[in-house]
RNA sequence: GCCCGCUUGAUGGAAUUGGUAGACAUACAGGACUUAAAAUCCUGGGCCUCCGGGCGUGCCGGUUCAAGUCCGGCAGCGGGCACCA
């Protein structure tokens, strides 16, 4: 039994496309442009299955496009600055850059091996000085524009990583990456004011209807917009005022108390000369978030002595506390507290004995008998014990009061936001130099524009902590053109910058004078289809929602939103193993024994299966696609990445099953290989079929190409894998020989094979060839549909007797109604199932389905 | 706590607008070929059955001629956010 030799056929294909240049792509206005992109990768060096899960699926769609016409940009390149260079450098003594490009090497062999159509001309670095001079020079252009400014700020400091982390890269009180528990720091930082774009990037979301709901649901939650009023009460004995916010202004009646925030600037001024507070207040501030997560049922206050006056009824005393659960990151870091209808509010007026008065009284409450117990009521109602808002609904309170306060000059309607500034800074040296000087005489100037880029130096001491930027002895220190002296700003930038815009970088990566060329960008951008992992919902993609509507604002590029569809795929996941002392064990050191337990092949000892996880190497249960590739072929791994698993949930990685892709792979190449004797000359179609298994197997291809079409479209590629699969069964099954039999299976093959085609291209070019194609398959366009083979010459129609199937006639596609009626009322089942009775009714759905009721 | 998603054979999963549940695989069982094994090919199967049929898409209830699909309630699993005023 002959094998299809992969490792020959796909080398050769692979040079064939490589010489011919098929992937190099330029501008053609007279084609319509498809851009897919994979979220580009971190230069580790280890190339793991979610990357080949990601990139192959990009590759799909890419060839699909391609065949169809498009003229598809696919780029790649790597997201090469962050910390494991810089920890590679002090742990093994190389220098980041050196680290960094020998990984890119030696990444970019390995995606080679898995046969995608990248075009690495385009290839880009984002720590190449030609990449970040743009980013610098439009960090300089928002600052003129205010959209980048510098404040001291609180930070989430980690003390491992010794850096500044976003509060997107604080997960449960923790780094992302060191896992360390946070603290926090008051330190100057440079912001991008996303913030500036709440509202757009908001409502934008509504537009991006090839997004995934659950993404945008998340984007949406992160930006957290609420509407409500902010209050300023005035505080007895003081000429400064108390602001609030709240979306609650209805409950304004039902105040008892007001709560600031430890970190408040009145808090802070009244620790001064209060030692309790000043100890309740650094308590409430230790630690970082998690511990908190237990002790967060207790809710602490601390009297301060001072006291509010309600904006509309004088004897309503307001006591001013100082708060464990009020935030000062949120609205303005002091509430007015209604216990009856805030839970928190609730528990705080109970534990300090504040009164709870009840202003809404729900829908079917006795308005003699309501009080609260251990719940706040937060639901709608009638307003009560509110003067001037009595009988009003919660929405029409609102509206009152918000008039009343903006008419007595008291308070406004505003609306707050829980998506706070970008802080960019990082005190790293791989990251993008921030180029900004600070002068002696403390002023901050831009780095002037002629001297950009501000290039890392490359003689860097890595031992030591903090910045390895601040410690070098020459590269800080500078002297403007004027003579004034100064020394350079050495933070970097949060590498999520770069990431923020390399997509706009591949229309034009070689232009010298803009970030993005605009006829390049207006033709290819926005990125049409995005594919990556659901872990940069938030971060990356709305930093980059931000970034192209800073650009477009700074006048580089013009345009909102960057992805058009995005996807977000699955993880791959394997099977885990421990031995009796509990060490994991990689999958190709166990092995079933005879009697089908799992055991170590070192040693024979039992080993215990673990859950299935995502690969990790801490875990062990990785695979390294390379051995994969080797053993199987590019085009094996490829399609079991595509097979069964839906493409947004995770893989699980079996060798069940990339054994089953490996025999389909040899399998369809002995399918076209059996054939070939006697087969009708290329591109011959079959047309007027008399025969009725000729008819169906016409009718198979094209449901197919509707089908698989469909499919690809979607991005259902587990589906399409079925289908493709179907074909080949029907193939198989077919038994014609005629002339005409040979005319008709010529056209199934090519038509099978040019849908693998963007599935398995390497065995699709091979089967391309063998069927006497002298053109490659992937210059070769994609099946066309003939929508009139696909009816049907006889439909099975289903009969059910009060609902339940008792049988099938087989009439003409397009029978009347009557005649269905009647066919079905004399089927054997049907009479059967009937037992003598009448049918009250007989629904009949044509060439669906008959129903009778009896 | 709040928000979102998921739940279909032994397993991964199919099933446009409600219209023949279980496509396509994987695993398994039986058979063919072989000295033998691998590979390959063929056959089988949701469960139960007195062979008429009965029961089946997490559980309970509803709408409908008809529900995996729609509605209400519940449970389990997964994910996101989390003292957001």
């Amino acid at each position: 039994m002959s094998r299809y030799p992969f490792r020959a056929a796909e080398s050769r294909w692979q040079r064939t496309w490589q010489e011919r240049r098929c992937f190099a792509t330029e501008m053609n206005p007279d084609k319509p442009k498809y851009y897919v992109l994979e979220m580009f990768p971190y230069p580790s060096g280890r190339l793991h299955m979610g990357h080949v899960r990601n990139y192959v699926m990009g590759d799909v769609v890419a060839r699909f496009r391609r065949a169809q016409g498009y003229n598809v940009l696919h780029p790649m390149g790597w997201d090469a600055f962050g910390l494991p260079a810089e920890n590679a450098a002090m742990q093994q003594r190389v220098h980041p850059a050196k680290w960094t490009y020998e990984n890119i090497k030696e990444m970019r062999d390995k995606l080679d091996m898995m046969g995608l159509t990248l075009d690495w001309d385009r290839e880009i670095a984002t720590c190449d000085p030609d990449y970040y001079k743009h980013e610098q020079a439009m960090f300089l252009d928002m600052l003129e524009k205010g959209l980048v400014y510098r404040k001291k700020s609180w930070v989430n400091w980690d003390p491992v990583d010794q850096t500044v982390l976003a509060n997107e890269q604080v997960i449960d009180g923790r780094g992302w990456r060191s896992g360390a528990e946070v603290e926090r720091r008051l330190l100057p930082q440079w912001f991008f004011r996303i913030t500036a774009f709440a509202d757009e990037l908001l409502e934008a979301l509504q537009g991006l209807d090839r997004w995934p709901e659950k993404v945008r649901t998340m984007q949406q939650n992160w930006i957290g917009r609420s509407e409500g009023a902010r209050i300023r009460f005035e505080i007895e004995g003081r000429s400064d005022r108390l602001e609030v916010f709240t979306t609650r202004p209805d409950t304004l009646f039902g105040a008892s108390f007001m709560a600031i925030a430890p970190d408040h600037p009145l808090a802070a001024e009244l620790a001064k000369g209060d030692e309790g507070l000043r100890i309740f207040a650094a308590e409430c501030l230790r630690g970082g978030t998690s511990e908190e997560a237990i002790e967060r049922a207790e809710k602490r206050g601390y009297d301060t002595g001072l006291h509010c006056r309600h904006p509309f009824n004088s004897d309503i005393e307001l006591p001013v506390y100082v708060a464990n659960f009020v935030l000062m990151g949120y609205g303005t870091g002091a509430i007015f507290g209604c216990p009856a209808h805030d839970q928190r509010d609730l528990e705080f007026a109970r534990k300090y004995g504040r009164p709870v008065i009840p202003v809404v009284l729900p829908p079917d409450a006795d308005p003699t008998q309501f009080a609260i117990g251990d719940e706040a009521y937060i639901g709608d109602g009638r307003i009560v014990n509110s003067d001037f808002l009595d009988g009003l609904s919660v929405p029409g309170a609102k509206s009152a009061v918000i008039e009343r306060l903006e008419a007595t000059g008291v308070g406004t309607a505003e609306t707050v936001f829980r998506l706070r500034d970008w802080g960019a800074s990082r005190q790293r040296y791989w990251g993008c130099p921030i180029p900004i000087i600070h002068l002696e005489d403390g002023t901050i100037v831009p780095v002037p524009r002629e001297q950009l880029p501000v290039t890392l130096p490359d003689d860097v001491d890595f031992n030591g902590s903090g910045n390895p930027l601040d410690r070098h002895p020459t590269w800080k220190y500078v002297t403007l053109a004027d003579g004034r002296k100064g020394v350079r700003e050495t933070d970097t930038f949060d590498t999520f910058v770069e990431s923020s815009w390399y997509f706009a970088r591949f229309c034009s990566p070689r232009d010298e004078t803009s970030p993005v060329a605009r006829e390049a960008a207006s033709y290819w951008l926005p990125v049409d289809q995005y594919i990556g992992g659901v872990e940069h919902a938030v971060l990356h993609l709305l930093y980059s929602r931000f970034f192209m509507r800073a650009m477009t604002a700074t006048g580089h590029i013009d345009l909102a939103e960057p992805f058009a569809g995005l996807f977000t795929q699955g993880m791959v996941t394997h099977q885990t193993f421990r031995d009796e002392d509990g060490n994991w064990l990689e999958p190709g050191e166990v092995a079933p024994d005879n009697e089908g337990n799992w055991v170590a092949m070192a040693d024979r000892r039992p080993v215990t299966v673990g859950r299935i996880e995502k690969m990790s190497k801490s875990k062990r249960n990785t695979v390294d696609p390379k051995d994969i590739v080797e053993a199987y072929g590019a085009d094996t791994a490829r399609l079991f990445m595509l097979s069964d698993s839906p493409p947004e949930r995770d893989l699980e990685w079996t060798d069940a099953g990339i054994d089953g892709a490996f025999r389909y792979i040899n399998r369809a190449w002995r399918l076209v290989q059996n054939r070939l004797d006697g087969l009708a000359e290329p591109g011959a179609v079959a047309t007027s079929l008399e025969l009725a298994e000729d008819r169906q197997l016409k009718r198979r291809i094209h449901q197919s190409i509707r089908d698989v079409t469909d499919g690809f479209e979607r991005l259902h590629f587990n589906k399409c894998v079925a289908l493709i699969r179907e074909l080949s069964n029907a193939i198989e099954d077919y038994e014609g020989a005629s002339a005409q039999a040979q005319v008709l299976v010529r056209e199934a093959l090519e038509v099978l094979v040019r849908l693998l085609g963007p599935v398995t291209p390497h065995l699709g070019e091979e089967l391309w060839q063998a069927l006497d194609h002298n053109t490659l398959l992937i210059d070769t366009a994609w099946p066309k549909l003939d929508p009139a083979w696909l009816e049907e010459d006889n439909v099975t129609i289903a009969v059910q007797v009060n609902g339940k199937r008792r049988g099938e006639i087989s009439l003409p596609k397009g029978a009347d109604k009557a005649d269905i009626e009647t066919a079905a009322l004399a089927e054997e089942g049907v009479v059967r199932a009937m037992a003598g009775k009448t049918a009250r009714r007989v629904i009949v759905v044509p060439d669906k389905i008959v129903n009778v009721v009896l």
